[in-house]
DNA sequence: TAATCTAAAATGGTATACAACTCTTCTCGT
DNA sequence: ACGAGAAGAGTTGTATACCATTTTAGATTA
């Protein structure tokens, strides 16, 4: 492991946990000297970062921490509801039984930990579900797409989590996932993409609208 | 505009002009003082390059122009039928007179390079094809679907022209671009979306059945 | 002839020094 | 008081150098 990729990996961990706000500057020569570093190797780190899209280079000015805006989230979404169903329409003729597997194991420990219910909890299944859709694309086998689809879904892990989920939406979320990997069994293509379509939208569903989060009480009109 | 990024731009640009032929080695040292240059920036656009998906690097040994394989362009094909369409049905509800206007002209001007037919005309008609689609990407107001097109639409000239394509399927083509004017004058998203799905899958055929070229004969089953 | 060794060539990674640029601030003239 | 312009600090961009690693091809040797 060299030295640019330690300071990757510090810097996006630090993006992470927050200690580096969006819209802040990353300055070269302040981590190299807490690193101990030349400026070589953190210029290095920051243009993947960049090519990854955490941050963003002002020439001449300095790299900056994205900031995320509501219209951001959107656009993702928009574009996952269009490149999701593809990976399971493509892992429908592809797929193979240990793979297949390895996702109802996945989605089993999903299930349990859904029924713990508790923060820690959450936070393992969102591990979970990215290692879930991960495994599909590769299933999907279409470096293209899922080159496509890495450079969208890095999003700030703030707004990855599923503690904005009612409990319904949780598991409607985990029946997303049983009814997707039925129709990879059966092979059928077009019903695994439909199921992952609704289960895109809503999972936008639930991050534009958090606050209606009400599971036992009459619906409610929201804004 | 920073030396790297005009490293980058210039050896992508030799690449989809084919200059430098798939498969072949770009040398650190030996652009570095074609442009007088010393290896730092060099080293940062072909890093770019890489990410982008244009070269690749054989260890110690150097960065290497990726080569196309008919899976490739299959693949490309692929997702152009699913993101193209999304970026007229976003247009749709976002163009403006005067782009519509000159998305008309560019309309025009292709059908009367048509008409003449001739190769130097047909090479024209790929650039403006390229501004054509470009414009409604423009419109379409997605930073990241643009991104996400630029990055897969960018194919070697070699494979980017309409010189295998029949007089028939390249009336079809204008005539494709046509209705979907029509549609987006009308605002009709789903209208604009179906018939850029049905203009790529078109160009897909020409590309995947280049060899079954005639336009007045009578059908022939190809392999 | 074939296996091995060797040296050249190329990149990989890092450090350092200097050049160029941007933004701020301060001064000067009106 | 106010705007234009210049100086300065801070930051990034680039050049250069160094050594390590690896590949390749040629030379050597049995």
């Amino acid at each position: 492991m060299t030295a640019a990729d330690r300071v990757y990996a510090i810097i996006k961990q630090r993006i992470l946990d927050g200690y580096y706000v969006a819209g802040s500057y990353v300055r070269e020569a302040t981590i190299g000297q807490e690193l101990e570093l030349s400026r070589t190797p953190i210029r290095e780190a920051l243009r993947r970062l960049v090519s990854d899209g955490w941050v963003e280079v002002i020439p001449h000015h300095g790299a900056r921490v994205v900031s995320w805006t509501q219209r951001d989230v959107e656009e993702v979404f928009e574009l996952r509801v269009l490149l999701e169903p593809q990976v399971v329409r493509r892992a429908a003729s592809r797929i193979d039984a240990p793979r297949l597997d390895s996702l109802g194991e996945l989605a089993c420990h999903m299930e349990q930990l859904c029924e713990r219910g508790d923060d820690q909890a959450i936070d393992e299944i969102a591990v979970l579900n990215d290692r879930f859709h991960a495994e599909l694309i590769t299933a999907a086998d279409s470096p293209r797409l899922q080159r496509l689809l890495e450079a969208i879904v890095q999003v700030p892990v703030s707004r990855r989590s599923f503690h904005h989920y009612s409990d319904e939406e949780l598991h409607a979320s985990m029946r997303h996932h049983r009814e997707i990997l039925r129709a990879l069994a059966v092979g059928d293509g077009e019903w695994a993409a439909s199921v992952m379509r609704a289960h895109i939208l809503a999972a936008r569903a639930a991050q534009l609208h958090p606050p209606a989060r009400q599971t036992h009480q009459p619906r409610q009109q929201h804004a």
